[in-house]
RNA sequence: GCGGGAGUAGCUCAACUGGUUAGAGCGCCGCCCUGUCACGGCGGAGGUUGCGGGUUCGAGUCCCGUCUCUCGCGCCA
């Protein structure tokens, strides 16, 4: 007998048929013993009667996590039986035959739906089996959605996927640290960005997207760092100012926010999850105005500041969701020397650029903004930031012959996954993080060889 | 890098100002249960309280050192 899905059950009442997977949880009452049981589409009770002799001593041997076959007839429960709260609670499965395919060990903690409560290292240490869990399988199904409607709505507006590298020749830029890699009998680095290969790609095919690792060596062990992360890239070019940008980031954000809305209800009603407002148009406000804002309303002093802090984020997301109810706000305009050489400088004020942020719920979503494509100035900047013009020559060739004005976006798939889903941890929203203290394992420094 | 918090059973936690034999829930093992709802009842096993030293009649608790984890800030084109 082929197999069947369990979500394809609804429509085989009073049909034999066989289904495979692992036991969520059994129930042993006795003479009769119910079990919880999990496949990849979804979730049903299965009942072993005491008639059935055969399955009912099979049923006795069965733990959680043991993977089985099970044959028998799907039934609608009685009226009284039926529970609403959870899927597939009008039918179950009357079981005949029971196969054992693998045994599973006793668990190491409670994997129960009401039991699951890990610390995070913990959580992490078994990730083999915590990924099992419906709450980490809806993480990761809301973070597919994201990533896939990153490209569907990109693909829409015409932007072509191409692939960054990750093994770069030496540093481009200061900021970020890299992590060196021996190469043959040199050496080179793990890209922190595909920034300058998205222009490159741009001034060939007008609009382009990435979706690809980025590497980063930051000494940075919080809630929201990672070394190894997916980066999702954007760059368009003829522009016109640096709001076409910002729009491009908000039709974006916005399209991903409706996709996971629409295709992760169920998952999102697990997670117990709201999703943030966005409004048709997103307040936008300058830096310098961001900073006179917090100011003037809660008395703490910014101003001047070279970038907003974290307590500034969340302020100035409280005040904005108290004015207009929006939960993003975009920020742009920032001290031209602290950001990277191909920021646009404001041609009116050029002491500040034309990069902008998308702040939402207080912490920082996504950054981008114009860059410049004029070669003199480019080559000015390249100067002015003490960079080896010899290491970026890929770059710098691709607008000496002729750029378009253009800009682009970048942003985190787990950063935004986090953000979505309102979790506390970044690692949460990683399926195998890495950071300074772990490799799937803890690095410790007693464990070291 | 700076500052805070924590480390007790497989997991999550408790143990008032130092005071019997360090407890609970879940998990595990055994028995019972014919309609359970990631069940229920009875019983049981399971601990070098991270590690090392010190103070004390007495240390999970106080002190010193050390390791690990964690949170905040900084860093993070």
């Amino acid at each position: 007998m082929p197999r069947t899905l369990i979500k394809d059950l609804k429509g085989k009442i009073g049909e034999q048929v066989k289904i495979q997977g692992w036991v969520s949880v059994r129930r042993d009452q006795g003479k009769m013993v119910f079990f919880d049981f999990r496949d990849r589409s979804g979730t049903v009770q299965a009942v072993v009667l005491p008639s059935e002799e055969l399955a009912i001593a099979v049923a006795k041997e069965i733990r959680g996590e043991y993977v089985i076959s099970a044959s028998g007839m799907v039934n609608k429960r009685p009226e009284k039986n039926i529970n609403p709260d959870v899927l597939n609670g009008d039918l179950e499965l009357q079981v005949q035959t029971l196969e054992i395919l693998a045994k599973a060990e006793p668990l190491p903690f409670d994997m129960s739906l009401d039991g699951y409560n890990l610390d995070l290292p913990t959580q992490l240490d078994h990730r083999a089996l915590t990924l099992r869990h419906p709450r980490n399988q809806a993480i990761f199904k809301v973070q597919a959605v994201i990533i896939d409607s990153f490209r569907e709505f990109m693909k829409s507006q015409d932007f072509f996927e191409f692939q960054a590298p990750s093994i770069v020749p030496a540093t481009a830029e200061g900021g970020a640290e890299v992590f060196k890699v021996k190469y043959f009998d040199k050496d080179a680095y793990l890209s922190q960005s595909p920034q300058l290969y998205k222009q490159i790609v741009m001034t060939a095919f007008e609009r382009v997207f990435s979706v690809n690792k980025i590497f980063r060596a930051e000494p940075s062990q919080t809630t929201r760092h990672l070394t190894e992360v997916v980066s999702l890239d954007a760059e368009m070019a003829f522009i016109e100012s640096w709001t076409d940008i910002r729009d491009m980031i908000e039709h974006t954000v916005r399209f991903i926010l409706m996709s996971v809305s629409t295709k992760c209800e169920a998952e999102l009603k697990l997670l117990k999850v709201e999703l943030p407002v966005m409004l048709e148009k997103t307040p936008t406000m300058s830096l310098t105005e961001a900073q006179e804002k917090i100011f003037t309303k809660t008395g703490r002093d910014p101003r001047g500041d070279k970038d907003l802090s974290t307590q500034d984020e969340q302020d100035l997301c409280a005040i904005i969701k108290e004015e207009t109810g929006s939960d993003f706000v975009f920020v742009y305009g920032y001290p031209t020397k602290q950001k990277p050489f191909y920021v646009y400088p404001n041609p009116e004020n050029p002491e500040f650029n034309e990069g902008v942020d998308l702040i939402g719920r207080g912490r920082e979503w996504l950054s981008g903004g114009r860059r410049i494509n004029d070669y003199a100035q480019l080559m000015k900047h390249v100067e002015e930031w003490e960079m080896d013009p010899k290491k970026i020559e890929m770059f710098l060739e691709a607008f000496r012959y002729g750029a378009p004005p253009e800009g682009g976006f970048a942003f985190g798939a787990e950063r935004i996954t986090m953000q979505i889903l309102n979790l506390e941890n970044i690692r949460e929203a990683t399926m195998f993080p890495r950071d300074m203290n772990r490799i799937d394992q803890p690095l410790s420094t007693d464990k070291k060889e």
